[in-house]
RNA sequence: GGUCCCAUAGCUCAGCUGGAUAGAGCACAGGUUUUCUAAACCUGCGGCCCUUGGUUCGAAUCCAAGUGGGACUACCA
């Protein structure tokens, strides 16, 4: 791909070196602020000291040498320290010739770095369905992988199941004394939540025998302990984990039921995974490692017989990786899975973790310990940090009760689509399944767009009014666009010629245009580095509105020059082509019709 | 005590590696359709970019300190 920066780059450099003897290695552009004339500009104040020249007088010179000596530029203008630099048309028109018939616009094969990255997101406990805080962590995980292919990176999409712990056993517990044998068939209720309920319904029976232990002079630490319940839930950990038959199989049905659930929300959220790793089959891993980690002197045995490790030097504290007991703690398999997965998979370069920010200090000491154990790929890993969804009321942790369950909010997103689009009167000319589809379309695109628009390690606000909203900087805007342009495509029909440079000067909207495709493949790269679907979400904004104005502003297929009316037709396609691409990185789908 | 994150319009957010007069959406007030989909477009209103210092040609952006908000700092997961 011709990049434009990389043509005047060279042009810069000589020109700097023949008029002011000047070296350098760092010659910037940006793109040149609407209120001036011109595609990029090159800021010049740096070189003035070096070069004895006034601002304007450098400008002046810097631009004449590029106008003779490189054929891209067509004029320029100086204003202060700032060259504007204009390049010809058929650089722009030449660009659009390029990229107009190709599906992948902005995309680098996949594979093509040779970088194999495991990304890990979801994880979901098994003992309550998926709730809000899950909606922005599936979203997210999704997006990067996408966008991270999109990079030419090879990802392999993981999800860690927690399928196993004492949370678990509180749900199967409660059924097993309150459920009557209920099932999803009987209860006529998705799976997770089936458990989900039982789980909350343990938390009451054990509130309630914890007040009552009080009531008889227990303080609550003491009641909290005692309490028939944990004690009951804590020894039925035990028979799981020494294979008692009864519970594990009562573990089996129920969690079944959980993946039936999740499978559906997943479904419905269009997220997947390429492998799927259960605790159950790995929180025994890491022990070795701490073996290991003993005799490399990088662990210490305390006087109680834990093994830790003194991370005070680096500003942490010490942190236990195995209990007195002999058990592991939640870093252990941690550690452990992390060198697993790394013998898995030889082609390994990194790895990320889609976890909340309230873990940010847990993968310091994570990552940190892999590095003092001597891992290369340590420096590698990375915890792609988001921040917590928070409702107007308050925060949305399950808790403190205030949880958007996901299937609600999916159902109730769709609900508002339907009625939205049949208040436009928009289904006429629909069949059942399409307008199905369609608001499945229309309200995930809102959801998604809602979320994903915003920077990951920011917290949010989630507002359930807003978040419906389809006006606006929203993903309904975005689809509308794309659906508007197909119905164009759709009535040119399937000829419409080709551009051909020489006839065509475009107008300023249109060079525009030209200009933010241009961009979109720095704008992917830009998101991968950075690991945020926001910079895409809010690249494809701005290519929308300017669509939109352009749209408003000029006819295309009633424009009677048949050149522009074809060069319209190719920009507006190739328009819809980056839109979709665009959207498709953040799991969005994008309408032929809406 | 320690580590980390955040602070920009009434509200929700962009402003990346320092650059020209700080931008959107929502809300509010108004306007645009005999013309390709008005889920659109246009106009107006709205700002001590938390504070104070520093770095320099130039700071919302970088650095330091402070203020305010949040998270973490378990032999829980």
């Amino acid at each position: 791909m011709i990049k434009a920066e990389d043509l005047l780059f060279n042009t810069v450099q000589k020109a700097l070196s023949e008029l002011y003897s000047i070296s350098t290695n760092t010659v910037t552009f940006q793109k040149t602020r609407k209120e001036f004339e011109g595609d990029l500009t090159l800021v010049t104040f740096p070189y003035i000291k070096e070069a004895k020249k006034s601002p304007e007088v450098l400008g002046q010179q810097i631009g004449e040498y590029l106008k003779k000596n490189n054929n891209d530029v067509l004029s320029f203008n100086v204003v202060k320290g700032f060259l504007n630099i204009s390049l010809t048309n058929s650089f722009w028109l030449n660009y659009l010739n390029t990229i107009k018939n190709l599906s992948s616009i902005g995309f680098q094969k996949e594979n093509s770095t040779k970088r194999t990255i495991m990304l890990e997101y979801s994880s979901p406990n098994t003992n309550k369905p998926l709730h809000l805080g899950h909606v922005r962590n599936n979203l997210l995980g999704y997006s990067v992988a996408q966008i991270l292919k999109a990079c030419g990176h090879k990802v392999i999409k993981t999800n860690i199941v927690n399928d196993r712990g004492i949370h678990i056993c509180k749900s199967m517990l409660a059924w097993r004394k309150f459920g009557n044998g209920e099932t999803p068939e009987t209860a006529h209720m998705k799976g997770d939540h089936l458990v989900g309920k039982y789980y909350v319904e343990f938390d009451r029976a054990y509130k309630k025998e914890i007040s009552d232990l009080v009531q008889s002079g227990k303080t609550k630490e003491e009641a909290e302990k005692q309490a028939p319940l944990i004690l009951e839930a804590q020894k039925m950990l035990q028979q799981w984990e020494a294979g008692n038959e009864e519970v594990v199989n009562l573990w089996k049905i129920m969690n079944g039921w959980v993946y039936e659930g999740f499978d559906k929300t997943y479904k419905n959220m269009g997220v997947d995974f390429d492998k799927m790793y259960y605790e159950s089959n790995t929180y025994l891993l890491g022990k070795e490692m701490v073996r290991e980690g003993l005799v490399k002197g990088v662990f210490y045995k305390k006087e109680n017989g834990s093994v830790a490790i003194d991370l005070t030097k680096d500003g942490l504290d010490e942190k236990v990786v195995l209990r007195s007991d002999g058990t592991s703690v939640y870093i252990t398999q941690d550690l452990g899975t992390a060198i697993e997965r790394f013998k898995e998979f030889p082609d390994l370069k990194q790895l990320i973790y889609t976890v909340g920010n309230e873990q940010d200090y847990h993968f310091k000491v994570l990552f940190l310990i892999l590095d003092k154990l001597g891992y290369s790929w340590a420096k590698e890993c990375y915890h792609l940090s988001y921040g917590m969804v928070e409702l107007p009321e308050g925060k949305m942790k399950s808790r403190e009760g205030t949880v958007v369950d996901a299937d609600e909010l999916i159902e109730e997103m769709y609900n508002t689509a339907k009625v939205t689009t049949e208040e436009l009167g928009k289904v006429e000319g629909f069949a059942n399944e399409e307008l199905d589809e369609l608001y499945k379309m229309v309200s995930m695109g809102a959801l998604k767009y809602f979320i994903l628009k915003v920077d990951p390690k920011k917290k949010m606000l989630f507002d359930p009014k807003e978040s419906i909203d389809f006006n606006g900087h929203t993903g309904p805007f975005i689809q509308y666009t794309h659906a508007r342009i197909k119905s164009v495509l759709r009535k040119a029909g399937t000829e419409y010629g080709n551009v051909t440079n020489s006839e065509i000067v475009p107008n300023p909207i249109e060079r525009e245009l030209i200009k933010w495709l241009y961009d979109f493949e720095a704008a992917v790269s830009e998101a991968g580095k950075s690991y945020s679907p926001a910079v895409v979400a809010n690249y494809v904004y701005e290519l929308t509105k300017l669509y939109n104005r352009f749209y408003h502003d000029h006819s295309i297929l009633k424009e009677e020059i048949e050149t522009i009316k074809n060069f319209r037709l190719q920009l507006s396609k190739t328009v819809a082509q980056v839109i979709s691409n665009a959207m498709s990185l953040l799991g969005i789908l994008v309408p032929e019709k809406m």
